[in-house]
DNA sequence: CTATACTTTCAGTAGATACTGAAAGTTCCA
DNA sequence: TGGAACTTTCAGTATCTACTGAAAGTATAG
C-alpha cells in the first residue's frame, strides 16, 4: 500500500506500541470526521443549505471542540471570507455559538450539542419562512373565490368551485402540519422522542 | 382604473349582468390561481424543487383539470424543452399523471388531487436519498471509533470519545426521525388525517 | 497613539443550474 | 409509405449562487 499523504510528514511518531496505536487512532478518528463532514454536507444541499455551511457545521459538531476560524479554513479548505460569512449565518441561524478562551484574543465557535435542541430551531425557523407565507396565500385566494366576493351564481361555477376545493385542501394540509411542527417545537428537547412513542403505540 | 390586459381582447363578454359577473368571476380565479402558484413556486424554490417544476405543479393541482403541454407552456411562460422535462420529472416523482383524452392524440396531466398523499410520496423519497445514506454513514463512523476497532486505550483518548458521543446522539435523532417518517409513509392514504389526530389527543 | 492580531465586507469571478429552441424522434392515420 | 401531430433530447446560453482574496474595519496591548 502506498503511504498516507498527510500535511508535512514532519513529526512521525515513535515506533513504541503505545505512540503507534495513538497516531492511529488519530488518524482514525480524522478519517470518520471527514466522512461525516462530507455527508453531512451532501445532505445539506439536498435541503436548501449550502453544502459549506454543513459542513463547517459538521465539523463543529462532530470535534466536540471550540474551533476558531483559522481551524475552520484550514479543515475545509475555504477562504477566510466564506468562513466569516457562512460561520456568521450558522450563529444567525442559532445552531452554532461564538466563545471565548480566556487569554486567547481571537473566538472560538462551538455547535450546540443537543440534537434535538438543533431540529427544535431549524423547525421553527422554517416553519415561518415557508409555512407561514403559503398559509396567507391560500387564505387570501380562498377570499377572492367565495359567495361574498363573487356572487353566489358566479362562486358555482364549475371552474371556481373546482378551485375553491383543492385550496381548501390545502389549507387543512398545511394547517395540520403547521400544528405538528408546533409541537416538536413547543416540546423541545423531550419532545421529538415523544411524539415517536405516541406514534408506534398507536399504530 | 386602467383596463386590465387580457391576451388579445377579442370577444369581450356582452354587457349583460349574468355575463359580466361571469366574466368577472373568470379573471377573479384566474388572478387567484396565479397568487398561489407563484407562492408555490417560491417555496418549492427554498426546499430544492425548482421553482419552475413546483409551479408547474402548483398549476395542475389548483385548476383541478387536466392540462396539456402547450396549456403549461402557455401559462407559465416557459419553453416546450423545459415544460416536457419537467412535466417527465413530476410524473417520476410519482406527483402528477399522463392521462388520455377520449379523440385527443395529445396528453394530458393531472396532479393527485390528495394533499395527504403527495406529501407521503415526497416524505419517502426523500427519506430514502437523505436520511438513510447519512444513517449508514454515522454507523460507519461509530464503527471505526469502537473499541474493537481501535483498542481499548486508543479507543479511550478524549477526543475519540467525543467524537463517538456526538456520533451517538446524532444517530439516535436520525433513527426516531426514520421512525416517524415510516409511519407517515406507512399509513399512506387514509393516515397522515389519522397520524395529525392522534399527535393532537396526545399533546 | 501605533502596532498587532484578528474580523468583516465586497467587487469580481468561478462554477452550478435552469432554460431555450431547434433538430431528431415517436406515434398514428390515410 | 408519407406525412401530420405531438414529444423528447440536448448543445448552447443565460441566470443565479457560492467563493475568493484583498482592502477596510475593529479591538487590544504596549
Amino acid at each position: 500500500m502506498s503511504t498516507t499523504s498527510f500535511p508535512s510528514m514532519a513529526i512521525p511518531p515513535a515506533p513504541t506500541a503505545g505512540n503507534r496505536a495513538a497516531g492511529d487512532a488519530q488518524k482514525q478518528l480524522r478519517t470518520a470526521q471527514d466522512l461525516f463532514i462530507r455527508r453531512w454536507g451532501e445532505m445539506g444541499q439536498i435541503w436548501g443549505i449550502n453544502r459549506t455551511m454543513a459542513e463547517i457545521h459538521a465539523f463543529l459538531y462532530i470535534t466536540a471542540q471550540p474551533q476558531c476560524t483559522d481551524d475552520v479554513m484550514e479543515r475545509l479548505n475555504i477562504s477566510r471570507g466564506n468562513a466569516s460569512m457562512s460561520l456568521r449565518a450558522l450563529c444567525d441561524w442559532g445552531i452554532i455559538r461564538r466563545m471565548h478562551k480566556r487569554g486567547e484574543r481571537r473566538e472560538f465557535f462551538e455547535s450546540l450539542s443537543d440534537v434535538w435542541e438543533m431540529f427544535s430551531i431549524i423547525a421553527a425557523e422554517r416553519k415561518r419562512r415557508e409555512m407561514d407565507p403559503v398559509l396567507e396565500t391560500i387564505k387570501q385566494c380562498r377570499k377572492m373565490l367565495d359567495e361574498s366576493t363573487l356572487g353566489k351564481s358566479a362562486a358555482r361555477q364549475e371552474d371556481v368551485a373546482a378551485t375553491r376545493q383543492r385550496l381548501a385542501g390545502m389549507e387543512e394540509f398545511v394547517e395540520v402540519t403547521n400544528t405538528i411542527f408546533q409541537q416538536f417545537v413547543g416540546n423541545a428537547k423531550s419532545g421529538l422522542n415523544r411524539v415517536a412513542r405516541v406514534l408506534l403505540k398507536a399504530f
